[in-house]
DNA sequence: TAGATTGTTAATCGATTAACAATC
DNA sequence: TAGATTGTTAATCGATTAACAATC
């Protein structure tokens, strides 16, 4: 029936790590790498390397290994990367600006089309290319653009009502950078990006 | 023997994510919870929690639940957060600006001390209060600051260079903005922010 | 051929959950 | 007291790893 069977959610996360490992031996020249390589790499079994991947196809050789350029081919294409996602961003304070310039995107799969904000000062401005809009416009904007995936960087107070406004005009996958936990209909990805969280679970191993 | 048996590291992630959530709760003027509610609040079961909870101690009270301003206390303290680190950030990109200006850290347990950059431009400049230094002087500032914690925003290709010089100098955790997996010693930590890991991970689902 | 590495199976290990006595 | 919720145990569930036949 399903042409895939139900893949654990802890394995779909690791894929974007070795998809990142690839471009990063990609970029030194290499072509071909193995799971052991991969495994050190990044201080992870090859084992599981090679279990993770045997849910998706086969895409090694015996006694060779990987090649580096068709194993990253498959891997964007499995987490439907190949092609390239309108993004909005809403909140244009500093780190708002600072993801709206970043660079990294565009080569791995991701576009920022749309940027807003409710401060008069800021709406109109240009940052990076992209005028930035309304808050208010939200969500004719995002049907406009058939878009489905969002970032919000806005205060934490504010990020709950904008998740509401974007889910309501069709965002199923949501970047927040707000300190706090989303509450989102079952059909509705959130992932988080708080800087703090990460900083908090290694103090606990500063022993010093 | 040791007061510490040896708890799972992803029990200690989940605990900065109890603590944000305690906060929020905190802000809404409440003043009890339970471990059914902040499961719920959460995604999360409530055994699961009070499992959590228990490789740390008592901290509720049966049949009310958890004040939540103790179990807060409780969980900087275990976390070590209920003191401030501080905290050197390297690279004043748009990224590391963006960075050195949130306001989030403080009443987290972090406070950003040292800047650097190795661009002639940047160096002097003052972000958010803090004087950018040439990073030539990472190791001496690190050192004369006791400084355990550091974040890398720099382009991924010095991110490694970097990290060796300040692991060198004492630093043994690191949050890295870098899009790259970095080789460290077994004694120090490191976490990864990378926007695009996040945003891959959701396109998997977005069946559209 | 000999050496290396895959894909996969079965065993191990660890994490989550259900259930409940204890007790506030 | 009755109701609620903890802390903890034992059972379940799932993920990781070790090992190896297949094969390049």
């Amino acid at each position: 029936m399903a042409a895939i069977t139900d893949i654990p959610d802890i394995v779909i996360g690791r894929l974007p790590i070795y998809l990142r490992a690839l471009n990063q031996l990609a970029d030194s020249g290499q072509e071909i790498t193995s799971s052991h390589e991969l495994g050190q790499h990044l201080g992870i079994s090859s084992a599981q390397i090679r279990k993770d991947l045997s849910h998706f196809g086969e895409f090694g050789k015996q006694g060779t290994g990987y090649k580096i350029h068709h194993l990253r081919e498959q891997l964007k294409q499995i987490l439907q990367v190949d092609h390239e996602w309108s993004v909005a961003i809403i909140g244009m304070g500093d780190l708002g600006r600072a993801v709206a310039h970043y660079g990294g995107f565009v080569d791995r799969g991701f576009r920022i089309v749309a940027a807003f904000d409710s401060d008069p000062a800021k709406i109109g401005m240009d940052v990076n290319g992209i005028k930035v809009m309304n808050s208010n416009h939200l969500p004719e904007e995002i049907r406009a653009h058939n878009i489905k995936i969002a970032m919000i960087a806005v205060p934490a107070q504010y990020a709950q009502g904008v998740c509401d406004t974007i889910v309501s005009a069709g965002v199923r996958a949501i970047l927040n950078y707000a300190p706090i936990t989303l509450v989102v209909p079952p059909k509705v990805n959130v992932q988080y990006i708080d800087p703090v969280t990460h900083l908090q679970r290694m103090t606990y191993y500063l022993t010093d």
